[in-house]
RNA sequence: GCGAAAAUAGCUCAGUUGGUAGAGCGCCACCUUGCCAAGGUGGAGGUCGCGGGUUCGAAUCCCGUUUUUCGCUCCA
């Protein structure tokens, strides 16, 4: 555990000292939860966003991108379920310090008036044998029709005022019925409090006629709100799919562990529109492909699993998680979830607008069945940048900072290095910069001894090093360094572009699987 | 949100019982060297997270607050 603080402290330290990662408004103290991306960061997260938007978009002739609104309809979140499931009555036991949601707590109360009815029944069986009547036995018993009754009376009445929002009264009813604590046995609670979990926000410039809004909780419901859009004008074809990356924002509770959970965060999302009736076979084979995609960026397979989720959401018949092994240990990092006709069928009846596709081989009309594949962009940068961060001991009883980023998605491919910073050697390495930015990022520097430039570029990430010598004045031969081998090779300049490009091209990087 | 720990230079940290802030690395300039970091000289950079209090005097003691990490909780 000490181990795993160490590892993120590392991780965290190593993203702002090089320009990937910083606080929000550090200069006011911070904003918690909340991150910028420097001038290194943006770089690599650019780079992971256009290597999944290539393999899903650009790759597949039948997925098609979007880019929707933050702001959306009110009803959109009522339709989609956010407005209640985002809601949590929340209430803590000031001994035990414990958090419970009070509707949970309620339901396990009646829960247990439920099980005492069973054992009713139960003991009842026993007694009477074969001659046991199970339907009339619940509806002569004293006893247990009285347990029914008064379970149903809590239930109706915790529904009511969960709907009035009346959380007092949630609490008297805690208070009423004696709830303890389960951990501590305490009934010293704090009162009920609500947590929102979507932030609000207005709409219109004058308070009074302004309209209530929510930042988006995720970017998904703007590819569904926008399917017929996208299907009529694109002349769609089931199955097809809708792809999005944007901004999702979630007021968590707890929000912590560096940009693992942030409040403002970026997700990459595909919706795979399918015909009723086939979401098993397609379920599988988006884990199957999207677990690939993972696996083509070579960080290791064994650092990779999947969570099959046995508690599914309100929406989903089936879910998965890709988990990563983080600096923090095994986490979600991409979710794949069958959602049925969940959505589309939610929208259609707040809307009042037919969300179908009309198939033209049965000639019939049905609302799609949707496989979502969603991955947080930040969670997938910590994931890389993480995992690349290695401490390496040398033969010569040094060691040496190394990022081992995947070349395809490095911010600066190559550094242009003079030997010297004289006899010329400058002026023909920046001659060689001019010439690879047009491809690449690249960077120059002739501070410091080589040797020590060198392992600057090997802490940032830059996989390759290209050194001007006094050769190079002679033949046009430069060396190029490996980051990850730290071996050299003379070439001829004319023939880097041809090497580097080769090593960090897209394409060579996505069909390795 | 509750509980615990932490916060001193860009980074890692020291700072004795309260007496006006230090090191190493990094950064900048110049010199030296020239293929795997840490030669020399000079320099910039901190109201010790912030706000109160105690005191003649607070980085140090007390209270509050912010941020971070961990545990609980939650996680579409």
């Amino acid at each position: 555990m000490a181990k795993q603080e160490d590892d993120l402290k590392r991780v965290i330290s190593h993203a702002k000292e090089y320009g990937y990662v910083f606080q929000s408004s550090e200069i006011y103290d911070g904003l918690s939860a909340v991150y910028d991306y420097g001038q290194n960061g943006i770089e690599l997260k650019k780079n992971i966003r256009e290597y999944w938007w290539k393999s899903m978009v650009q790759l597949n002739e039948n997925i098609v991108g979007l880019d929707a609104a933050i702001f959306m309809h009110p009803l959109t979140w009522k339709a989609s379920g956010h407005v209640d499931a985002f809601n949590d009555p929340l209430i803590d036991n000031k001994d035990s310090k414990k958090r419970y949601r009070a509707d949970v707590l309620v339901e396990d109360y009646v829960a247990k008036i439920d099980a005492k009815i069973e054992k009713e029944v139960a003991k009842a069986a026993k007694r009477f044998g074969d001659a046991f009547d199970k339907e009339q036995f619940l509806a002569t018993n004293q006893r247990v029709v009285d347990y029914k009754k008064q379970g149903d009376a809590i239930l109706k009445r915790l529904g009511r005022s969960l709907e009035r929002e009346d959380l007092t009264d949630v609490k008297k009813l805690i208070e009423e019925l004696e709830i303890a604590c389960p951990m501590s046995g305490s009934r010293n609670w704090t009162d009920v409090k609500q947590f929102n979990l979507m932030f609000g926000t207005k709409l219109g410039a004058s308070a009074d006629t302004a309209t209530d809004l929510y930042l988006r909780p995720e970017t998904a419901q703007g590819i569904f709100v926008n399917f017929l859009n996208v299907q009529k004008t694109g002349r769609m074809k089931i199955p097809f799919g809708i792809a999005q990356t944007g901004k999702a924002f979630r007021n968590e509770i707890v929000a912590r562990q560096f940009i693992f959970r942030m409040r403002e965060f970026e997700q990459m999302e595909m919706q795979f529109f399918i015909k009723p009736g086939t979401q098993k076979e397609w379920y599988e084979k988006w884990k199957e492909t999207r677990l690939k995609w993972h696996l083509s960026l070579g960080m290791g397979e064994d650092n990779y699993r999947f969570h099959n989720h046995e508690k599914l959401a309100h929406y989903a018949d089936a879910a998965a998680d890709i988990e990563f092994r983080f600096p923090i240990g095994f986490k979600e990092l991409e979710g794949i979830h069958s959602r049925t006709d969940f959505d589309l069928g939610s929208h259609e009846t707040y809307s009042g607008k037919k969300l179908q596709y009309f198939d033209t081989d049965t000639r019939e009309s049905y609302v799609p069945y949707v496989i979502e594949t969603s991955i947080g962009l930040d969670r997938m940068f910590l994931s890389v940048f993480g995992h690349s961060l290695q401490e390496e001991q040398l033969e010569n009883g040094t060691s040496r900072t190394v990022l081992r980023l995947p070349a395809v998605l490095a911010p600066t491919k190559a550094a242009v290095l003079p030997l010297i910073k004289r006899d010329g050697l400058p002026e023909v390495a920046k001659e060689i910069v001019d010439q690879l930015k047009w491809d690449f990022n690249v960077a120059y520097d002739e501070k410091d001894a080589v040797g020590r430039r060198y392992r600057r570029q090997d802490a940032v990430g830059t996989p390759f090093c290209v050194t001007v010598d006094h050769q190079t004045l002679e033949d046009n031969t430069v060396t190029i360094r490996h980051r990850d081998s730290m071996e050299q090779k003379r070439v001829n300049r004319k023939t880097l572009k041809e090497i580097i490009g080769k090593a960090v091209d897209m394409r060579e990087w996505l069909q390795r699987i």
